[in-house]
DNA sequence: TTGCTCCTCACGTCACGTGAGGTGGC
DNA sequence: TTGCTCCTCACGTCACGTGAGGTGGC
């Protein structure tokens, strides 16, 4: 036999590739290429008398095509669109950024409210599972509340705070809560000076926490009217308490 | 018969609640509720003879948790883990999100490439699919050259020259490549006076692009070493004019 | 008898991964 | 005969949505 003769099926016809070569060339696996074929995306050139696979040289271009598309995050379906439905390119394009950034916003606010929550039960002296699903609901309850603006707002001046900030501005509020507690406790009536001073203090703490923002402040007031004190105030007041602060703010004069 | 044996099967037991009930208190579907009680994530309290869902008091107050933790992201198995296996509630937070942040940064960079081959789409007057699957290619195996703090870099350059800045930076390059190919065709010698002076901007806007980066200059060389000048020049310059232009670089004197 | 709620299968989703079981080519 | 590559089913993934077909309670 002439050497031109022994060949392996591989090369039975030039430039023509097996499955498993073509894998190997293109980082892709041999289930993946099957994948494309069943589906229709990329359907070999022609099959071996044995059934196997080949892929020709227009195959491969098509394949470097997708995989292209693929690395955008194009799904199959729209990478088909594209290749055969001609399908505008940059529209897709477009559409697809789109999408993307959109879940990109959702994926931005998860990563603050988880970085919250964390920060949260690392603060707290053994968060029980109870509390801690609290600190969830009551986020995600309020959260329903503001506009994307005002959230946008409230996160900005966190930001200013920094870290130390906000826990002073807790420490500030704890204190409060258990000095007005304490009133409470020892029968002192709302309207006399010692409460009024804590009312003073309180609405200060709050209208620090609005940044004078009526907006805000609105938002703050309807957590308070549908859900009220105890998610309106992250689950720290309850609802005798803020009673009870509520009749020494009415007595306040007006803010300065 | 009395009064008080006319019940609907809701009564039966009061506080129990049937599916239906359950799902519009919570607002998830009566599907979501059977596939967590088939899956043992909430088991309804009982089933009435009819075969019926009775939810307890205390299967809605795990049912709030279940949601709570899952508008963290958490998947059910996690949950799972945490409300059954005590897996620690701090812990399972932290992972998922060092997770949701790597997820994010992908996205992140994803949005970037888009972003870019869409402005570069829009720029090119008739952009051809192949072109354009060239860019994303060129894109993606360069990319792979630099390091993510490298990437990072010339992100920062990207945005410090801005919009205007990077038209320009393309308008002198393509500028530049049409004035050395007039030269080549004119069958000009590379170290002829005027190839030496295109040589000179040619190496200036090289080192606009590096930034002087010791760094980046060597990806970009093993860009050019492994891929070749058309990856490393996004397309633009092909390897007969690369070597063209590598001749007068080369006859250059050292740089000032 | 007519609605309404409830029930149990069971397929589909998206892009493959992962065997099971078998055959052709050196 | 032994490896190696290749083949075709077919189930599993994640959290349900969506019928199909049927039954109990007012």
């Amino acid at each position: 036999v002439a050497a031109g003769e022994i060949m392996t099926d591989n090369e039975h016809a030039p430039g023509q590739l097996q499955i498993g070569a073509l894998a190997k060339a293109t980082g892709l696996t041999v289930r993946t290429l099957r994948h494309y074929d069943a589906i229709g995306l990329l359907e070999p050139d022609e099959r071996s008398y044995s059934g196997r696979r080949s892929y020709s040289q227009e195959n491969v271009r098509r394949l470097y095509r997708i995989v292209a598309l693929r690395r955008l995050g194009l799904s199959l379906d729209e990478i088909v669109g594209v290749l055969d439905r001609d399908t505008d390119l940059t529209e897709a394009v477009r559409q697809h950024l789109a999408h993307v950034e959109h879940g990109l916003a959702l994926q931005q606010r998860l990563c603050r409210t988880l970085t919250r929550i964390l920060a949260s039960l690392e603060l707290q002296h053994e968060p029980t599972l109870d509390q801690f699903i609290q600190a969830i609901e009551v986020m995600t309850v309020t959260e329903h509340y503001y506009t994307p603006e005002q959230l946008q707002q409230l996160e900005n001046r966190r930001d200013e705070l920094g870290e130390e900030g906000i826990r002073q501005g807790e420490r500030h509020w704890a204190e409060l809560i258990e000095a007005v507690k304490a009133e409470q406790a020892a029968g002192t009536q709302p309207v006399e000076p010692p409460m009024l001073e804590l009312a003073r203090r309180w609405r200060a703490l709050i209208q620090q926490f609005t940044g004078g923002d009526e907006g805000i402040k609105r938002s703050l007031a309807a957590i308070y009217r549908e859900q009220g004190p105890k998610a309106a105030s992250q689950g720290t007041v309850d609802p005798e308490l803020m009673q009870y602060v509520g009749q020494a703010l009415a007595a306040l004069p007006p803010a300065e």
